[in-house]
DNA sequence: AAACTGTACTATCTGTCATAGTACAGTTAT
DNA sequence: ATAACTGTACTATGACAGATAGTACAGTTT
């Protein structure tokens, strides 16, 4: 399921974070299902529990899962609607990359190319 | 010129680098430009000679400047096509970035849109 | 009661960033 | 030539974030 990359120089718990972000946009995790406990995770990825457990304060800190002692930590109930205002936030972060894209001698049509051949789920 | 923030979880050697690529593609530096020498930018940004050289010896391995001992550091000649290239790079970044916003429920129309307003120099 | 859950805490190690100080090789202007 | 400038290299040091190790505790499930 992760797939952790020691050398990179985004941190471990980061990419916890990222990855769990994709499996939701990629409807492999939905609303209510349980994320492995920390020490399942830890077992399966080979970190310290201390690692996982900081993703999941991030993850539960961004809404996206809600941590219940002696439970378990679940994808959150409204996670379309965190994910949408999440996305909103990073539109500028789009613009700033495009632009800087057409800036360096990319063409518009060739983005807009780029964007409508995505496919989407 | 140069607007160093150093609360910042982004470098400072890697902040001036950035800025340094945002001002020749705004057009601010051009082919052959000289950058303030090692010590002037010390004392324009109040941070140590290293960090300027560290930032200046990154420019040039990535082909948009030209360091030479006694004289200074100059931005390339071929500056439009290293910044093409390194572009193309990007494009992936962009691609996966597009398709998390689609997946998060931005819609095609809208960053297309968005593209689209950008005001290219 | 046992085995699980997330969480908290201290201590320690590591790598990166930035600083401080010094030194050297090459260029420019006087 | 000489002084003043250029980029670069080097060692040593401190600060900080990330990750580890170990232990402990509160709540849940079976």
């Amino acid at each position: 399921m992760f797939t952790i990359d020691m050398q990179s120089r985004i941190p471990v718990f980061e990419q916890i974070v990222i990855q769990t972000e994709e499996f939701i946009r990629a409807g492999i995790l939905n609303p209510g299902d349980k994320l492995p406990s920390v020490r399942e995770l830890t077992a399966m990825i080979g970190v310290n529990p201390n690692t996982i457990s900081k993703a999941y304060g991030e993850l539960e800190r961004r809404g996206l899962t809600v941590s219940v002692t002696g439970k378990g930590c679940f994808i959150a109930k409204n996670i379309s609607d965190v994910l949408k205002t999440a996305a909103e936030k990073k539109i500028p972060e789009f613009e700033k990359l495009a632009k800087e894209l057409i800036d360096s001698g990319i063409t518009k049509d060739e983005l807009i190319r780029r964007v409508n051949s995505l496919v989407s789920q």
